[in-house]
DNA sequence: CGTTACGTTGACTCCCGTCAAGATCCGTGG
DNA sequence: CCACGGATCTTGACGGGAGTCAACGTAACG
């Protein structure tokens, strides 16, 4: 269940994990006093809806741990995944009476959260803030414009390599650990939210996970630990450039 | 051919067509001052390429007429258009070095340019550049993700209905002209970048455009000029939720 | 006119969606 | 401990929507 938390049981923000990447990130003490002001934490368990469509924007706020995705529905029941919200990444929309689409947690997730006006209100009043969060929409905007060319362009083959190579460099960013050889993770979402993602169905989600498993571009345990042997091999399957100047 | 103009040919910004709504929509008389000082006005011929992806980014800028698209190319050569760029729109990313994806006009486009630098040390400077700046850029990525939806779930034919009817919404709100019944404009752009912007090929366009017609809900003369005698039948063809909500 | 770019149409193919049946995993309770 | 049920995942058979290849129309322009 939903939960307001007490503040004891969370680091400050001096000691938080993602001090150095939130829109927090280039806050100086003063301001960050002020944030710490207002922020609140709130736990979701995965699968729990954290925002609706349409209803009112109550607070913005930061993943500090888990996962999230923003999904629209269409009138008759398709789904298209929008977003993936990892730790550090932002909810919500300053300057905005509602929400735009759905939030739902796919893992257990903690956010660091402002109640909307105050926070819109420190925005004007600090310009540190205001600028974290242009960059930070500025990358979301790339972000949504790489996934553009995915979902327009690409195979379904391509997709699915995509979102592995994905997965698979940031978690070994997360961890520190070299981008080579065998690397292996687990998979944040189910089958089903991968098709959400890739604007594919889960039929052809699994099928082409058998197919990259028969190729021997991946090892998997169960359906969600997965081994890649060789990530050079299987982003040669992505469809893009990858000369190394396109790793993020 | 691209010209370097002289400033005088065109408007002061207190008399420009997209002064309140581009980057400097916000900004007070001594703002606009510093603006005016460093900007400059450039024409691009429709088809002419304005930015090549990975090129350093020269200058940034607003388009003040006419029409661009944003796109990528995969290296087997298929296109994913991104964007599309009308009047007050801005082109470039303050805080980058290198250009994203290809600009290219697709009419006859004239920018108002800043150059690189000298700009985001402006923007850094006054705050009501950067505060548009990230509305702006928050409106492009709720842009970009209605367009994930199309890409990642629609059929070809409600794909083209959505643009059609986003073209013909934005003709009408530019002529101030009422929502209602038999509206008629010129199509900004070829099959072909239709099918770059929804993720078609051109026989498919050519198709689903054919389509509509025999079905009466558009009319045709050349293969520009287009039509619609009644907007409501063709936006219950795009999918969507249609209830007066999300009109823009 | 001829040339060239752009658009339309047809025949055919194939990738991916749909429908359906199993398989696997996992938590619960008898 | 095993049976049961539900959720998740896999696999198969089949069909259709959109891509591919190719030919033909049409408009613009010298």
């Amino acid at each position: 269940m939903t939960r307001i938390t007490s503040r004891s049981e969370f680091p400050s923000c001096a000691d938080c994990n993602i001090r150095h990447r939130a829109v927090c990130a280039t806050c100086d003490t003063d301001e960050l006093r002020r944030l710490e002001e207002i922020k609140y934490y709130r736990s979701f368990d995965a699968g729990q809806q954290i925002m609706f469509e349409g209803d009112e924007m109550v607070f913005v706020g930061s993943v500090v741990t888990g996962a999230a995705k923003l999904s629209r529905t269409l009138p008759d029941g398709r789904i298209q995944m929008l977003g993936l919200l990892l730790p550090s990444d932002f909810i919500g929309r300053p300057g905005r009476e509602q929400v735009g689409y759905d939030v739902e947690a796919i893992q257990k997730v903690t956010l660091c959260c402002f109640r909307r006006k105050p926070f819109e209100t420190l925005v004007e009043a600090t310009p540190h803030i205001g600028q974290r969060l242009l960059m930070m929409s500025l990358d979301e905007l790339e972000v949504a414009r790489e996934w553009m060319v995915l979902l327009g362009r690409k195979t379904a083959r391509e997709k699915i390599t995509c979102l592995l190579a994905l997965i698979a460099r940031r978690t070994a960013s997360l961890q520190l650990r070299p981008l080579k050889d065998s690397l292996s993770f687990e998979m944040p979402m189910s089958r089903e939210t991968m098709g959400e993602y890739l604007g594919l169905t889960i039929e052809t989600v699994s099928r082409q996970m058998t197919a990259l498993r028969k190729d021997g571009l991946i090892k998997m345990e169960g359906s969600r630990t997965i081994t890649i042997p060789d990530l050079a091999s299987l982003m040669a399957e992505t469809g893009d450039d990858t000369s190394a100047a396109r790793l993020s």
